[in-house]
DNA sequence: TGGTCGAGTGTAATGGTTTTCACCTCTTGA
DNA sequence: TCAAGAGGTGAAAACCATTACACTCGACCA
């Protein structure tokens, strides 16, 4: 049916193991040699069957990417990064979500032990830290965006606990000085350092924090809303608020719009991630650009690194930027 | 190093080809055989190695998904509908990015022959006609959302003339005269049937309709923005306009309010998708929605229902639903 | 009693590649 | 002139599963 090494070998009146060797441009083989065996493969379009080859070399050129759903928008961008850079490796991506179980994603992982994937970027992982660890040592496995921290785990990420910070000192320096914080009941690092930096803007630019100005809640457009009722029905109302995200932050929006206020006028709002939706809105979202993209190609650089045989760990922060549009004054 | 076939045979004190026959559940096997099989598979953690099995059988259970690129949201619910199919199957989703390119579709679609691939979903064919059916007639492919018909090829999408046409025939029951839409220059075939559905409403209703009100463009948040100046500067400014995408209404909606106008005050805007964008903005968008998840989940369907032994080609319309929110009336 | 049949199982070929090892031929240096 | 070494190549094992075919054994029938 489809046309094999034997095939190529004979009509280029050499071995297999010298088409192979041309193949895999990696022993020597006479000039003249190499060219007659090419001509073959490329007069016939061989390309070798991708099932013996990884069957002898216990290595399947796929790299897995687990994510916990696959219907935020926030990654596609970062799997449209991840695809771009796959692009020309010769590596090809199997994108699944986990959906939060860990189970689920414990059964994914075995797809590295069955030798069906080299890799494994991980956007947000639900597994202990142990077991992390133990995959890690005989896979290259890479964090992106979630991560969790000195456990000899590479992952790739933005400052969040700056960028949080920088946000909050903005709107500080606008003048603002009742900043609430739309945030998540979830466990994320993320999360801890983008509340940690909004407290520590707030302590260093002297300012009180009352802790009802931090509510928790979900990623959701619903929970932003919430949130912002409640913001709104608080005695002494904040005149700006921080989303933990582009989504919450939209949610707030609306809240804010449908009591009859508005953006920016009565109350500021600041989002994260820089979605496209951020641009789309009125007003216009000022928010924190995450480099998506970008992560989502460092990361698929570092599993190929490692594959290439580097073993050090790598803890990368990639640049964020405030982005001020017309929803924060 | 990892468990083999041959270790199970073993411990099991039984030939490999009875584990074989264990595991593919075919053949007779003596009950207490089988359990014994069984019981040292658990015990050892035992899974088959693919490749191997691939190699063999020349399926590979993997599912190609191409689309033309991976940051827009419109594709991400679909994705996870193919996704929640898949899990249970067997088989896996490899995905994609063919970003417009032919030739890039072309080397995607070469993996059906490495038998990395045993089928594929295209969301947006770039091919010929006669190259997909050529393909179609050796593997399973089916169209989703995108389609080009009567070529023999299944597709799933939803019926984008009548949707087109009942939303625009929902403005002229409101009242609207002067219809305005910002289409896209593509030759995609969805285009062509909401353009056709948008000039029958007009039709059926009596009304007339000026060639300069259906603006071409892309589906870009841009595009709607720069097509709505256009239609405010025509003499007669229409008093609604259709956006072929969410994106396009909300540039729309930017455009207009930027121009000091109001929505729906002065002017109604109608998307198309039901993006979860639709209801974050201000005001919220009145949209036709498609089943994303539901028409991935078909799709993958249509897959695995070939690849079981079903050869005749599916043309499956999904319901679509009008949504009116506040942005129309 | 001998032959047929069927159920259950094993042997071995098979799939297509990579890679070890052995081989041959030349060159080079002593 | 011969030994050693190097460059180029081929034969065959290995990777791990599936499966066609053969075999054994007991039951059953004529």
């Amino acid at each position: 049916m489809s046309i094999t090494i034997q095939e190529v070998a004979r009509r280029a009146g050499v071995s297999t193991a010298t088409v192979s060797r041309v193949l895999n441009q990696s022993d020597k083989v006479l000039p003249e040699t190499r060219e007659r065996v090419l001509s073959v493969v490329n007069q016939l379009r061989y390309t070798p069957n991708t099932n013996s080859r990884s069957l002898r070399t216990r290595e399947s050129r796929i790299i897995l990417v687990i994510l916990p759903n696959l219907s935020n928008p926030f990654y596609s961008e970062i799997l449209a990064g991840m695809d771009a850079c796959t692009r020309d490796s010769g590596y090809r991506l199997l994108v699944t979500a986990h959906g939060a179980s860990a189970g689920r994603e414990r059964e994914l992982l075995g797809l590295l032990h069955q030798r069906q994937a080299d890799g494994v970027v991980l956007m947000s992982p639900t597994l202990p830290a142990a077991e992390l660890s133990a995959i890690n040592a005989q896979f290259p496995v890479v964090q992106c965006c979630e991560y969790i921290e000195d456990i000899g785990v590479s992952y790739v990420s933005v400052d969040n606990y700056t960028a949080f910070y920088e946000a909050t000192a903005y709107l500080i320096r606008a003048g603002h000085r009742q900043i609430a914080m739309s945030s998540s009941a979830n466990n994320y690092p993320s999360t801890r350092l983008r509340e940690q930096g909004f407290k520590k803007a707030h302590a260093d630019a002297g300012l009180p924090l009352d802790p009802q100005r931090i509510r928790q809640g979900s990623y959701s457009f619903e929970s932003g809303y919430e949130n912002m009722q409640v913001f709104l029905k608080h005695k002494q109302r904040p005149s700006a608020v921080m989303g933990i995200s582009d989504v919450v932050a939209a949610g707030c929006i609306s809240a804010i719009m449908n009591a009859g206020l508005s953006v920016p006028g009565d109350l500021s709002v600041m989002g994260f991630d820089n979605l496209d939706m951020a641009k789309m809105i009125q007003p216009t979202l000022s928010t924190v650009m995450q480099p998506r993209r970008r992560l989502g190609r460092a990361a698929v650089e570092l599993v190929l690194e490692r594959l290439q045989g580097c073993q050090e760990a790598r803890e990368l922060l990639l640049p964020h930027e405030l982005i001020i549009r017309h929803s924060t004054r």
